[in-house]
DNA sequence: GACAATACTGACCGCAAGTCATTTTTCGAC
DNA sequence: GTCGAAAAATGACTTGCGGTCAGTATTGTC
């Protein structure tokens, strides 16, 4: 009898339900300026149940960032199955994540303001060690690409595999949507790229 | 009679104690953690007063940046009046801000929060716009230390200056600050000269 | 229909940002 | 020295929001 299973599904269901009616109301208001009543009152639940979805306010941002960072995952995915060089694989990742950004901007300003809301959430979050799991699977991604450029030489092999992952992946996930949502939304693929290519050259064999 | 003149220093005194007893609160609490009340104490002055002389918390954390980028910027001039290659003076930017970050780690930790702080200040103040002129000088010194490079032949000529400098100092004053105080203070001066030396080789001639 | 368990509700609480009527201090004029 | 006006400082108060919880409604089981 699968009745606990479909209980299950069903929260899982409103869960989601509320995260989609959260990243509409924060996306219009601001993280500031919206408040957990609004996000209620679009989720058209009452604001307690929604605390008996999330811990607080910043979890629920945090689930955003969360959602956002499976979605970028999977189009990693493609780029991971590909037999390519190491320095192109590289690239694909970069301009992969440029397009996740293009497509979902709610995510590129959840991400904006990851570092805020992972300081407000005080408390541990079983959230937290997710999007650091999440985080520690993608920056092994990264590394084992470089690594796989320094063997197939399209990499410099003195280039530091660990330090390019940090630099790489905190441009892309931070400087980029950072500054995209800066006054006008005026960061262009053109600015993204510039710095993709710099790197490149600059570790290429 | 120099009395204006005196009650106008003992003003911008009372101001800069405000700011000093900011700095301290904010460092040692965290931004959402210290209250109006507790720089007040601080202070030695009431939570009323402080309203006289910054319109919002956030503005007053706008104001410790500010202080920040004067300290910051009097370390350029140094660089700026030397005679040397573009490349290396950018070098010698790039050192002088990492320098500042181990002297000043206050100025550091509010960088890491500015974009927090600039949109939770959304009333027309007059630090925003002076950060933002300040912002634009230190670009356009960039920008012109890229710009004598590409002249004295030490950086590429083909090499884009305004995208240059807005990775340059999007990385130095944006992802090196802010991954720093993720954490454990982890961040080392060697990421960070790391990440310097992958973007000059990139755009050395 | 009785019962438990689960889901939901919204009035309520606490806390901190920000306000403002009142008090205190400063300082020139006489 | 003292009066009056302007400037500075005060702290009790208002407001708004995150978070809680005792009570209500719904669901599923026997």
């Amino acid at each position: 009898m699968g009745v606990a299973e479909r209980k299950e599904r069903e929260r899982n269901r409103r869960r989601n339900d509320i995260i989609d009616a959260a990243e509409k109301v924060f996306m219009t208001k601001g993280f500031e300026n919206a408040t957990m009543d609004d996000v209620a009152e679009e989720a058209e639940f009452s604001k307690g149940t929604l605390y008996t979805y999330f811990q607080s306010k910043n979890e629920l941002c945090l689930s955003i960032v969360l959602r956002g960072i499976n979605v970028l995952m999977s189009r990693f995915d493609i780029v991971k199955s590909l037999e390519s060089p190491g320095l192109t694989k590289l690239r694909l990742l970069a301009e992969a994540c440029r397009k996740f950004y293009v497509d979902f901007p709610n995510y590129a300003f959840a991400f904006s303001n990851y570092k805020q809301h992972r300081t407000g959430c005080n408390l541990e979050s079983s959230i937290l060690d997710t999007i650091d799991e999440k985080n520690a699977v993608v920056r092994q991604l990264f590394s084992s690409v470089i690594e796989s450029g320094k063997t197939d030489l399209s990499i410099k092999t003195n280039a530091d595999s660990e330090k390019l992952t940090w630099i790489l992946w905190g441009d892309i996930s931070g400087v980029i949507p950072s500054s995209h949502f800066n006054s006008a939304n005026t960061v262009s693929a053109e600015y993204y790229n510039y710095t993709i290519t710099l790197i490149c050259d600059a570790i290429k064999k």
